[in-house]
DNA sequence: AATATCACG
DNA sequence: ACGTACGTGATATTT
């Protein structure tokens, strides 16, 4: 007697799909995970199971108009979304591949073809095992010939269920779960059963009267709620058990046992498995087969080892580098990466051999070295700007860079949370990663022993070289060939000067300002806790807080928010909180924020001056999922403005003697990509006119002349303008304006009646998004966003949301990055003496020596508002000042 | 390591 | 009936 496993496709795909994250692509950017899963799935069956043939069987929907409405039941597979349904094909291309028979017929589902083709296996004498994520073929199990194999969850979670297995599961025998089905309906399938009826009282009444005849008969026997709904839903209690019952004369051919048999073709799984990037897959696939099956086990990966030649001699160095037309190569440091000096370099010299230089750091300070470097026209390596900025510390100018592999990566996927030379050998060659996981601090490997810098340089200028082209090769695929050679990459090296020049500070002012604030901390401190009567209270302790105002005090927490643990105590709370118990709140509340500043601000930027008096604070080019830039060590992006209070701390930023800084930002750069992208004619109207842009928009939101806007009007119109970015709704809006639900809900509905083109933007943003998986900028930036599958409603919803704030954050991030590679260009063209000091995501600030007033103002302004050519114009305000708070216009 | 809070665009 | 605005980083406290 034979096994044969009966599958049916669509259901594990579907399986597969939602249970793996949709971010899974290969580096061409084909989404794989449903195939992938439906592949492993396939492996895992055929190892448990041993069978001696596999039929997989797919739906075959008749086709329809398009006018015609789809049925409800099924509703949601119809829906199967884009990424889903291109990765049927490659699915069908697996099994051909595996030599796997399948199965099909037009208006017929997989499940009628099973149910047919277990009947004729069965009829030979063998048994068979139903693979299936769906629960109707429960109905064929016939003990001992026919069992299924249930899909409970993941790729890899089954039962097996013989009829006991299903009586235990259900309630009922195989031969009844149809009747029992359409009683109790399918939620799965959008199958609404009878109202009242759920698991226990279908089984119970479908055993006590033997199916669903029996039930009807006897409705007047049952409780009068149970009674009325049996009579209600008859009707569609029956039309559920004509779709739920298996049909077993489907067309198909007579089976052939013999062809069931698997019969892998090894040429096409070895191209396809390469194609789809399945490595793992491919190795477990051999072992389940075993060698006479052909398939070629994937080569195990080779050990990248570095053939090193040190160079002693600065000659030999200058030849060394000029030799080479591409310069791969990496670094080492002798303490933090990218803030400390570099141990040395190494760079390839031979790849085929995996020769390598390597440059011990004492000959990094001579000028013809330096010199060669700076002037090699086509430098690749991995996380460079760390490289450039040390080199800089040195004198030498890295000008030559076209390939940075650590932001190749973060184009393909900005949502990766690290883009390490390791997970590149992995993904993108056939090298393993560095077995040594390296200790930060030391250069020790798990098992303690040195590895050298030399290797270790040369080994990871080594993985650049083998990484760059199929990366190159990556980015290319998706569209993104452009965008990283014309912005990404030309701002590594504007990024690694900014670092290096840093930017001035007045540690005296600093230090007079965290004085101040350090007294009212605890001048205010002392008064809380005396009117608290607690001498220990810390005020820094939300639990501390809340016992005390929520347990202790009994504050009513009437409308206060929750955070995980219990009330929250944020200022929004503070705030509502503060008439009932005035003494405390008023000053706890003032206390917060002097603290903030001062432990946050006074505190951490002293602490991050450099010897230089200068703050050097990094820019991370790989961070933010938007393609915005982060800063961090200090993070100077979040630098107190709002308030009176916290801006003081600007007066301590401060130019280089004898020089002016130049503070430039774009005017409501997001909210004029928004009117661009929407090509809204009111809103390309409002600004290009040049009137006060929340006042037009008040204008057309409310239905009043320009000149008769109130100032709440006004206020409320620009609320709407910068939630719209992040698709706040009616709910949020109502709690920033104060005012209900309702009324904002009114107040949203008009904006987008003003504007509809900017609704008809967002929605189709979001679909877009959802049919590709991921969203685009203008300029190619692509961010996925698998949220949008997510079985939890509240993720997608979240999920949306991003989907419509990526392309506007997104293009505004493109313009500016546009922006600063040009005006460092510029200034650089002009040999100016003039330098970009900071970026904050819409601002650059420059040093500007007094001479250069009148030809560098008007130059950055120029080339910001032309940093793109939008359907609206790009304003730009300037401000001249001595510290970064007196920068007014 | 996770949570709560708050600074910025 | 849900839960409710995107994107960052630093700090202190708590687990």
């Amino acid at each position: 007697m034979g096994t044969y496993l009966l599958v049916d496709g669509n259901s594990l795909t579907y399986r597969a799909f939602f249970a793996l994250p949709s971010d899974m692509a290969t580096a061409s950017g084909q989404v794989t995970n449903a195939v992938f899963g439906f592949t492993s799935m396939l492996i895992y069956v055929i190892r448990e199971q041993q069978p001696d043939g596999i039929l997989v069987a797919f739906d075959r929907p008749e086709p329809t108009f398009r006018h015609e409405a789809a049925p409800e039941y099924k509703a949601q597979r119809e829906a199967a979304p884009d990424i889903l349904r291109q990765q049927m094909g490659l699915v069908r291309q697996v099994l051909e591949a595996l030599g796997i028979q399948q199965v099909e017929a037009i208006g017929w589902e997989a499940d009628d073809l099973i149910a047919t083709a277990a009947d004729a296996i069965v009829d030979r004498g063998h048994q068979v095992i139903i693979v299936t994520g769906d629960r109707d073929s429960y109905q064929l199990v016939r003990d001992p010939h026919v069992r299924v194999l249930y899909n409970k969850r993941g790729v890899s979670d089954y039962a097996l269920y013989d009829e006991a297995g299903i009586q235990e599961k259900t309630g009922v025998t195989p031969a009844l779960y149809p009747q029992y089905a359409a009683l109790r309906g399918d939620p799965s399938d959008n199958l609404p059963g009878v109202p009242g009826v759920g698991e226990k009282t279908a089984a119970k009444l479908i055993v006590q009267y033997g199916g669903l005849d029996g039930i009807f008969a006897n409705a007047d026997g049952q409780t009068p709620k149970l009674r009325d709904n049996l009579k209600e839903h008859e009707e569609r209690a029956r039309r559920n058990l004509a779709l739920m019952q298996l049909r077993h004369d489907a067309p198909i051919a007579s089976v052939d046992l013999d062809d069931l048999a698997v019969t892998p073709k090894p040429a096409e799984v070895k191209r396809l498995f390469e194609f789809l990037e399945f490595r793992t897959l491919a190795d477990r696939l051999a072992d389940v087969l075993g060698s006479t099956s052909g398939i070629e086990t994937s080569a195990p990966r080779d050990e990248l080892v570095a053939e090193v030649t040190t160079l002693a001699a600065v000659d030999e160095v200058v030849t060394a580098i000029a030799a080479q037309s591409i310069l791969d190569l990496a670094g080492v440091w002798q303490g933090e990466r990218g803030r400390s000096r570099l141990a040395g370099i190494a760079f390839v010299t031979d790849p085929k051999l995996s020769e390598v230089a390597w440059v011990p750091g004492e000959l990094l300070d001579d000028r013809s070295v330096g010199d060669s470097i700076a002037a090699h026209p086509h430098v690749r390596g991995h996380d460079l700007k760390d490289v450039m900025r040390s080199l800089l510390a040195g004198g030498v100018d890295l000008r030559g860079l076209q390939l940075d592999t650590a932001i190749a990566a973060y184009l393909i996927d900005p949502a990766e949370s690290r883009y390490e030379l390791a997970d590149l050998m992995t993904r993108f060659t056939r090298f393993a990663p560095p077995s040594d996981i390296v200790a930060s601090a030391g250069k020790l490997d798990l098992d303690g022993t040195a590895v050298g810098d030399a290797e270790r340089a040369g080994r990871d200028a080594l993985a650049v070289h083998h990484v760059a082209e199929p990366i190159e090769a990556s980015l290319a695929a998706q569209g993104m060939a452009d965008l990283y050679h014309s912005i990404e990459n030309p701002l590594v090296r504007v990024l690694a000067k900014m670092e290096h020049v840093g930017v001035g500070v007045d540690t005296a002012a600093l230090r007079e300002i965290n004085v101040r604030l350090t007294a009212e901390v605890e001048s205010l401190a002392a008064q809380l806790r005396e009117v608290a009567g607690k001498p220990d209270l810390n005020l820094n302790s939300p639990t501390q807080l809340r016992a005390l105002l929520f347990d202790e005090k009994q504050l009513s927490p009437m409308g206060v928010k929750k955070t995980k643990s219990g009330y929250s105590t944020d200022a929004q709370t503070l705030e509502k909180l503060k008439e009932l118990w005035p003494e405390f709140i008023v000053p706890l509340l003032r206390h917060r924020e002097v603290e903030k500043l001062r432990g946050t601000y006074g505190e951490g930027l002293l602490h991050e001056v450099a010897p230089d008096g200068r703050i050097h604070a990094t820019f991370n080019q790989t961070v933010a999922r938007t393609g915005r830039l982060s800063s961090d060590k200090p993070n100077l992006h979040n630098i107190p403005v709002r308030s009176d209070e916290g801006r003081v701390f600007r007066t301590a930023f401060v130019p280089s003697p004898g020089r002016t800084l130049l503070v430039a930002d774009y005017n409501q750069i997001e909210l004029r990509c928004i009117a661009h992208l929407a090509n809204d004619p009111g809103l390309i109207e409002a600004f290009t006119s040049g009137q006060d842009i929340h006042n037009a928009t008040a204008a057309r939101v409310f239905s009043v002349e320009p000149a008769a806007v109130t100032l709440d009007q006004r206020s409320k119109a620009k609320m709407v303008s910068y939630g719209l970015a992040y698709g706040m709704e009616a709910y949020g809006l109502g709690q920033r304006l104060n005012i209900p639900t309702d009324e904002a809900a009114k107040i949203l509905e008009a904006y987008f009646e003003a504007f509809p083109n900017v609704k008809a933007y967002m929605d189709a943003t979001v679909q877009e998004a959802r049919k590709n998986g991921y969203t685009s900028t203008l300029f190619g930036r692509r961010r996925p966003i698998p949220e949008l599958l997510d079985s939890n409603w509240r993720i997608r919803q979240a999920g949306e949301r991003q989907a419509m704030n990526a392309g506007i954050q997104g293009l505004a991030a493109d313009i500016f990055k546009v922006a600063l590679v040009r005006i460092d260009e510029a200034l650089e063209a002009g040999a100016y003496e003039s330098v970009l000091v900071l970026q904050v995501h819409d601002e650059v600030i420059v040093e500007v020596p007094e001479h250069e007033r009148d030809t560098v103002g008007p130059l950055v302004v120029e080339l910001m508002r032309h940093a793109a050519e939008l359907d609206v114009p790009l304003e730009v305000n300037v401000a001249w000042g001595t510290t970064w708070a007196s920068a007014k216009s």
